[in-house]
DNA sequence: TCTTAATTATACTATACAGTGTAATTAAAT
DNA sequence: ATTTAATTACACTGTATAGTATAATTAAGA
């Protein structure tokens, strides 16, 4: 103790390489990004790289971890009977949009969906330190459902058809997109809505 | 010419090694694969593979080129006015169904998937060498307006949404899913397809 | 049975990469 | 200005893999 002499700020080096270590992973994938080209993308070198993240394994856990905490963050929403149904729902999908929205965004989207279907234990594992995926909208679902908004027998069921819509018809063809810019969700989105009200809305 | 003399057949082979290979690309991934660890589970000399195929890369175009023509010959479905809407709906869900409902088929879909989103552009260049993917759906769609059982202001849109709930609600959750004869997939195939008739249907 | 196409076993080349060791250098905190 | 934590440059180890060369062996077709 009494040795808090030194101790210098790390957390700038450490985010230089976390982003060139996220650039060379999206660009190569796991297996092709090595740790020399990712050291030299960063500009940092490659000693430094083991000194933060001890190893390749371990730089792509702490990717993974800061891109899932990021993920919860964003589905956070309340129910608010002031909103519109479709206002309400379109938050619940642009949560979602935003994951995809950025070429930097999709590419770490895409990249975290390649390295999860290779493992689906390991993404399992990892996925499970997370709240479940549909629980704040199901939480939404019963609020809306009590305002007699919402009809539905089974609101895991309803939950699993929207994100259905959402991820089938906005998030995975993005996933298979080069140019995210050019995508327009909009209509989209409109239709996804429309169809989700058509089966569930009452009225 | 005049020496039709000696000449094999090595279709039992070349299928022998197919059949290894897929195994190896299913469980270790395309960069993990060694053509070592392939020659060996297939049960056949190194030299025997690189004899067939030439390259790592060439074995697995052959694996892709097979998958997909398999895939167009399932989605030929043609419109029947006999039949309800809800049984033919059923049978272009199905053909998704099929190539994810064994292990080894399942296997076979994630792999692709995998490959596909680690390259897009050869991803695209390969799919478009086939029929577009919603066609013969969009031309069902068209026959069943005409005979007045479907409402759509925009077909393309419609069998977007289509899809987006058969691949949101029945492929995707099965690619991350290890043991596909567990999952039981009537339940939500029913909600999907009362979903779609609540917004699609005339009456 | 004979011919020879196909296959095998084995050794080999060239290359790439994860991770380590270390001495020299840099720069932040006092 | 001094201290020393952090970083760098660089050489190195061990291992893995795509693909090739070749001589010996196997087995199918005539």
């Amino acid at each position: 103790m009494m040795q808090q002499h030194k101790k210098r700020d790390k957390s700038k080096k450490r985010a230089t390489i976390l982003d060139g270590a996220i650039d060379v992973f999206i660009r190569m994938g796991y297996e092709l990004a090595s740790m020399d080209k990712i050291a030299e993308t960063a500009g940092v070198s490659k000693r430094t790289v083991y000194n933060h993240f001890g190893s390749k394994e371990n730089l792509f856990q702490v990717i993974v971890d800061d891109f899932l905490a990021q993920r919860q963050e964003l589905k956070t929403i309340a129910y608010d009977p002031e909103k519109s149904m479709e206002e309400q729902l379109l938050a619940f999908a642009y949560a979602e949009i935003f994951l995809i929205n950025t070429p930097r965004r999709l590419g770490l989207s895409r990249f975290l969906t390649m390295t999860f279907l290779k493992d689906i234990d390991y993404a399992r594992e990892t996925v499970a330190k997370y709240p479940p995926s549909y629980g704040m909208f199901i939480e939404w679902l019963k609020e809306a459902e009590n305002d007699g908004l919402i009809r539905s027998e089974n609101l895991l069921v309803t939950a699993r058809v929207f994100y259905s819509l959402v991820e089938g018809a906005i998030t995975w063809p993005a996933l298979f997109t080069d140019d995210v810019t050019q995508l327009h969700f909009e209509p989209m989105l409109d239709e996804i809505i429309a169809t989700f009200m058509a089966r569930y809305g009452s009225k």
